[in-house]
RNA sequence: GGCCUAGUGGCUCAGUUGGUUAGAGCGCCGCCCUGUCACGGCGGAGGUCGUCGGUUCGAGUCCGAUCUGGGUCGCCA
């Protein structure tokens, strides 16, 4: 049975002073002044308490023991005669009467110093991530995490809303990213899958008569990392409403998000409601981008009549958009570093021009625009100063190339962005069909759950090409938190926007066959939307890896470091499941 | 799969044009120090410079290949 702590490391105040207490933690460094005299450093969950050994012996017992041992420490609380005013128990030490070893640390060096681990090599933090996570900066996170979920679910279950789990084995979607596989034993040859998303089962709750629905959901991707996106699993705060439009869905968002950031974000002002709304073609045209961010005050303008026949081959049958900067400062250096950046995202070349004192157009593509100097100027509004950026290419490569300008120069040009916010938008009206770039077939745009605009009567008289979806988008400073949809609830508007993929009743029942099933029955109309609580997190912590705030996360090549996965399993139960054993198997470091 | 970038003691990094025995800080070990708090002082151990091959009298440095990490494009309804 082991002696029970009096107070935590955090506690211990000059009221205690003259207090027998007894605290348990990690043993985190002891700095020796004389052969009778130390000051250890006790560290647990909550902080970090002054242990003073003056005695010979008692030094000899700190010695003996290896830093990051666990220990329990009983002794007296001491007024300090030299206060630190930074940390919280700095006016009081504990001498202590007796020590004792819970938890022997057996190596006296560690693989990184505890209180820098966030300095060294990644593989290795998280092949020991134990001791980082020991690191009070590292735990932050993870704290934080767990509370800014707490208050999420908080705030869902203040709307009504009902948290319901949905199975983690369950059927492969035809439809999104690749399936994480997980053989059945019992049915050889059939395999279950780990869900993308619980989309069905969040519908089908929704015909069940569950009116609104929310989980913190694990969702299961096999698709490649990125700095913002973890290979394999990640949490959605996934939420469905019965009998509910848009307009509901973007209220309670509204009222459930920005409350969050304020009080958990490293910037404390976030959009108020509503947010602002912007057409899907309206964004791509302004900013670029489907996920502007909003902070950055920089917008594009179509010059393709303007400039189109100055000249410049790279113009030639191209759109052309160009985003104009005031009192731009950056050296030609500078310039060509943030060009670079553009193209490594867009694979495209980012032309530019300056305006010096005396209106003069100067540097960069300035020669070809010499004759039309005057109109460019009056057109684009530009005076001494002014930094033209101009990008050409087909419409969507024009449109992406300059959205890739706006945010990379925006991001480094203090006078073109409002940093400390969080800036939220919606962006609303995605068609509901495009023309693929590979087929040249028509297909859906974003998902076939969508409820077309118009309904029905869309889908028989329009031109597929000019209907929108009720489909939208959550940004947040540039950032994709989420899409969301109306979906579409009814089974004879549902065969239809198949068939104009050229799909048919058929195709619908094989590839979601309880979904149409559910709906034959009487569905609510329905809406929802699912933003991902790992770039939610992310976002309010300031963190560019999303590393940082989950608990145990995987590298980059979806390998846990830590636990060895995925990693080989005993033949005996590849046998099991009837699937071939493999014979050379590649040693493990 | 393509591109960019990094790999030098336990950790973080320096290492010039290719030239003696590869350096520093932190950590570790030993000694000294009665009020430290990034304690301080003195001394010490610890490196096949990711791997393989090449050029050269001579390679941490140059060339080629390869492995590993990170970033990015593809991918992510």
């Amino acid at each position: 049975m082991i002696q029970s702590r009096t107070h935590n490391c955090n506690q211990l105040r000059i009221e205690n002073v003259g207090e027998k207490v007894t605290l348990v933690g990690w043993y985190e460094n002891i700095r020796r002044v004389s052969k009778n005299l130390g000051f250890v450093v006790l560290r647990d969950f909550y902080g970090t308490t002054q242990i003073v050994p003056e005695t010979e012996e008692m030094m000899e017992k700190f010695l003996s023991v290896n830093c990051e041992s666990t220990l329990l420490v009983e002794g007296e609380v001491r007024e300090r005669s030299n206060k630190n005013n930074k940390i919280d128990t700095g006016d009081i030490e504990v001498v202590p009467t007796k020590v004792e070893v819970l938890g022997k640390c057996i190596y006296n060096e560690l693989p990184f110093e505890i209180n820098h681990s966030k300095e060294s090599d990644e593989n290795t933090r998280l092949k020991y991530r134990y001791l980082d996570l020991r690191n009070p900066e590292v735990k932050k996170k993870i704290v934080m995490r767990s509370k800014i979920v707490a208050d999420l679910r908080a705030s869902m279950m203040a709307h009504d809303f009902l948290e319901i789990t949905t199975p983690i084995l369950t059927a492969s979607s035809p439809e999104g990213a690749r399936d994480y596989l997980v053989p059945s034993r019992n049915h050889h040859g059939k395999f279950y899958a780990l869900p993308q998303a619980p989309q069905q089962f969040k519908q089908i709750l929704m015909a069940s008569g569950f009116d609104r629905y929310f989980q913190i959901a694990p969702c299961f991707r096999d698709e490649d990392a990125r700095a913002d996106r973890s290979p394999g699993e990640f949490y959605q705060l996934d939420m469905e409403m019965a009998f509910a439009s848009q307009e509901d869905v973007f209220a309670v968002i509204e009222d459930v998000l920005p409350p969050v950031f304020e009080k958990y974000g490293i910037y404390n002002t976030a959009s108020k409601a509503p947010f602002k709304r912007i057409g899907y073609n309206e964004a791509m045209e302004t900013y670029g981008s489907d996920k502007p961010d909003l902070r950055i005050k920089l917008t594009a303008k179509d010059v393709t009549s303007l400039m189109g026949n100055c000249g410049f081959d790279a113009f030639k049958d191209n759109e052309i958009k160009a985003v104009v900067i005031n009192d731009f400062t950056k050296t030609r250096k500078e310039i060509d570093a943030l060009c670079d950046k553009v193209f490594v995202t867009t694979n495209n070349k980012t032309f530019w021009f300056k305006i010096d004192e005396n209106l003069n157009l100067v540097g960069g593509i300035s020669k070809f625009l010499e004759a039309d100097k005057d109109k460019v100027i009056s057109e684009l509004g530009l005076k001494a100063g002014d930094f033209v950026a101009v990008a050409a290419g087909k419409k969507r490569v024009a449109q992406k190339t300059i959205g890739a300008v706006i945010k990379t120069f925006g991001a480094a040009c203090d006078n073109c962005i409002d940093r400390e916010r969080y800036e939220f938008c919606w962006i609303v009206d995605f068609p509901m069909y495009e023309i693929g770039e590979e087929s040249g077939e028509i297909e859906f745009c974003h998902n076939p759950f969508s409820m077309p605009q118009g309904g029905m009567n869309a889908l028989l008289n329009e031109d597929p090409l000019s209907i929108n979806a009720y489909q939208y988008d959550l940004v947040c400073n540039g950032i994709e938190l989420s899409s969301g949809a109306v979906r579409n609830h009814d089974p004879e508007i549902m065969v239809k926007a198949f068939e104009i993929v050229g799909l048919g009743e058929d195709d619908v029942k094989a590839k979601f066959p309880a979904m149409y099933n559910a709906f034959c029955y009487g569905a609510p109309p329905h809406a929802g939307i699912a933003p991902g609580v790992d770039r939610m997190i992310m976002l309010l912590t300031g963190d560019e890896t999303i590393r940082e705030i989950i608990p145990f996360p995987m590298n980059k090549n979806a390998q846990d470091v830590m636990m060895g996965a995925p990693s080989y399993v005993e033949d005996r139960q590849l046998k099991e499941l009837k699937i071939a054993v493999v014979e050379d198997k590649k040693e493990e470091k």
